[in-house]
DNA sequence: CCCCGGAGACGAACGGCGTTCGAAACACAA
DNA sequence: TTGTGTTTCGAACGCCGTTCGTCTCCGGGG
């Protein structure tokens, strides 16, 4: 006996039904954080559907729900991936204000190289590997430096807060304006019309923005976060 | 002559295809605003979509469109309302520090009131009047109380940052878990649960967590706001 | 070597969203 | 009364997250 298929050709309604090879190694849930990654990084947080990182990975969105029980879940587990490339300091008593800043600005670069994480950042209780981790290295440095672990403990929740809103913020503006170069210098001459509003406010009802815009404006972002993050710093210096 | 509508009855085909009175006040943007607001107060930020807004008013989805360029404007609208509701001191040099405390609960009142408008106070530049209004409040607290012009404008920054940034995740706390008593006693579960485990957390790569898991893990979110809020305030003085 | 069972893949569809369009309804001046 | 400009709004477009049930494929037992 014969198998059909060996015999019949296929007809031509059921030819081509189906994509024969779409694409050769299986669905994984690490492929699918590794897509969702991908166009995050491209096209921002707003463009990472399910219909769009399953066409990343040419199929269709209902495949990536074998492997991944909702967005929300996905969501979370490239939140933790991006924290895994944070490195943390051995602390060290002597230098724990230096080592701090060090972390923070660690944090806030990897945040930064893939913009929209923050977004994802922000007000979720820390529960991953990563971010236990990130939670246990701010500790363990303010400990090591002598803040008391009242404080400490407050402080690090403190500046995980300012460390997301920050990066949260510069993403929205991003996600605003783009980030091309050629944005960038929208994004500037916008500050400039702001700056202008604010010197052209009525001086009787708004004397301090109309006085201080020029301080008020501030186009160099890392700066401005390096500010925040030194008056932390300096603050909790005075509780030792 | 008689008039056409006088004689002939309404025909059956053109008869209730258009309500009658749908509703006697026309739409305007402040009612607008008023339903958004109540649907934002009584459902959430997410319940807010322009269709449930104008269900809210008894009409379509695309009237709205005639008073409001977009959902985004009307937002910024909403959030304008609420930030009108806040009370600013008159500064006081002598009280400097009790003043911004007092502005920075008046924000954070605000915010709570009205819990999901931080999500919308994020990442949007202050351009509206009232936004503007509490900017110079802040502002001029600080400078009467001698804070270096460059130190209060990144100060007005940051502290409106750290208010937002804590109402936020105050906001998205209690999309989770709903805000009724049933469901606070839920999230404090919530968080026993959280302690259990940085406690049941292997001390030797988590010692910081697991030992100080009972500072960390903070229920009262006025107390840990306050904390934040006086950590920023004590950098302040540093400065002057 | 065949066949079968189970797991993975996925097209289609559901109910939601923001927004647009064009026609109907209305208010008011001429 | 007629004409005109504004307001209202049903219907539709193209997105979204998610589910359902079928289809495909592969490894292992007969």
């Amino acid at each position: 006996m014969f198998a059909v298929t060996d015999v019949l050709p296929t007809p031509p309604w059921k030819k081509a039904k189906r994509a024969p090879a779409p694409s050769r190694e299986p669905l994984t849930a690490d492929r699918i954080v590794d897509a969702a990654l991908r166009v995050l990084d491209t096209e921002g947080l707003d463009a990472v559907s399910m219909r769009r990182v399953a066409e990343e990975l040419h199929t269709g969105a209902a495949s990536l729900y074998a492997h991944v029980a909702n967005k929300e879940e996905l969501l979370d587990l490239v939140r933790e991936r991006v924290l895994s490339e944070i490195r943390i300091p051995e602390p060290d008593p002597a230098r724990w204000q230096d080592q701090l800043r060090e972390l923070a600005h660690e944090i806030q670069r990897a945040h930064a190289n893939h913009r929209d994480i923050a977004r994802l950042s922000l007000g979720n209780l820390p529960v991953g590997y990563h971010a236990l981790r990130l939670g246990e290295g701010m500790l363990a440095i303010m400990l090591a430096g002598g803040v008391p672990p009242y404080v400490a403990a407050r402080a690090a929740d403190s500046l995980s807060l300012y460390i997301a809103a920050d990066a949260y913020e510069g993403a929205l503006i991003v996600a605003r304006y783009g980030e091309t170069n050629e944005a960038a210098a929208v994004f500037r001459d916008r500050l400039d019309e702001i700056k202008a509003y604010y010197q052209s406010l009525p001086r009787d009802r708004f004397p301090s923005l109309a006085t201080y815009a020029e301080e008020l404006v501030q186009a160099d972002s890392a700066e401005r976060f390096a500010f925040g993050l030194d008056m932390f710093i300096r603050s909790l210096e005075t509780y030792e």
